[in-house]
DNA sequence: TCGACATTTCAAATATCATTGAAACATGAA
DNA sequence: TTCATGTTTCAATGATATTTGAAATGTCGA
């Protein structure tokens, strides 16, 4: 994953709206919901949350697929997983860190 | 972790001059660099980068210290840690998810 | 075809963020 | 104290993001 990538991923997660929209879509699995639904889970207008939904597609973390007249959207969970690689990626310049200072390995404290 | 405090740590690390602070201390690990180090690395200007390290900062993504007259700056793992967490947190409603297809389990394709 | 529903597009208004340069502050050395 | 260095603050400017409402598009059922 380039940095760009990275960035614009990033950036389609930090707001509250697209934040609440991709956990619902996560929360729901591979199955995925229709923009309606998200929009009574998340109390989002209609046009706002079309707007966020194009931004999340455009990053790249959600995709969607026609059903009949709704549009099922779905959390893209590969590149999630990038997005969660791409940070720790290179921690510590490769060396191994020292395990009792909440550190690079992902098993530390994570609340 | 709250939903509020993701979001800042996201936008802390939505914006390519941060995110590029932001690996440069992962990468340095624990030890941190100094502010004026970080600019070098970057070539973000002094004024611009404090007010970046602030961001960060005041998102709890990094710590500082005072060292004569230099100030280090380090990443706070742990925070990374606990915003990892939170984007998986939940997944696909605490089911296990279908380990063919691309999703929760953090070890599918990371790139 | 017609009407109802689901979703998207558009334009305008508001708010927020990033960059710049100059100046201020703090620390250490002479 | 005085000077040089490292870092931060401030104000102004330009750029970007978010929301809203109305209208348009596309799809299904009668």
């Amino acid at each position: 994953m380039k940095t760009k990538a990275a960035v614009a991923a990033l950036a389609a997660l930090a707001q509250e709206s697209r934040l609440a929209i991709f956990r619902a879509l996560v929360q729901a699995g591979p199955a995925g919901l229709a923009a309606g639904r998200i929009g009574e889970l998340t109390g989002i207008a209609p046009s706002s949350l079309s707007f966020h939904l194009k931004e999340l597609s455009h990053a790249g973390m959600v995709d969607s697929q026609q059903a009949g007249r709704f549009v099922i959207y779905n959390a893209n969970f590969a590149a999630m997983n990038a997005l969660l690689g791409f940070l720790t990626e290179n921690c510590c310049g490769g060396h191994p860190c020292t395990p009792g200072e909440s550190v690079c390995a992902p098993s530390d404290e994570a609340a």
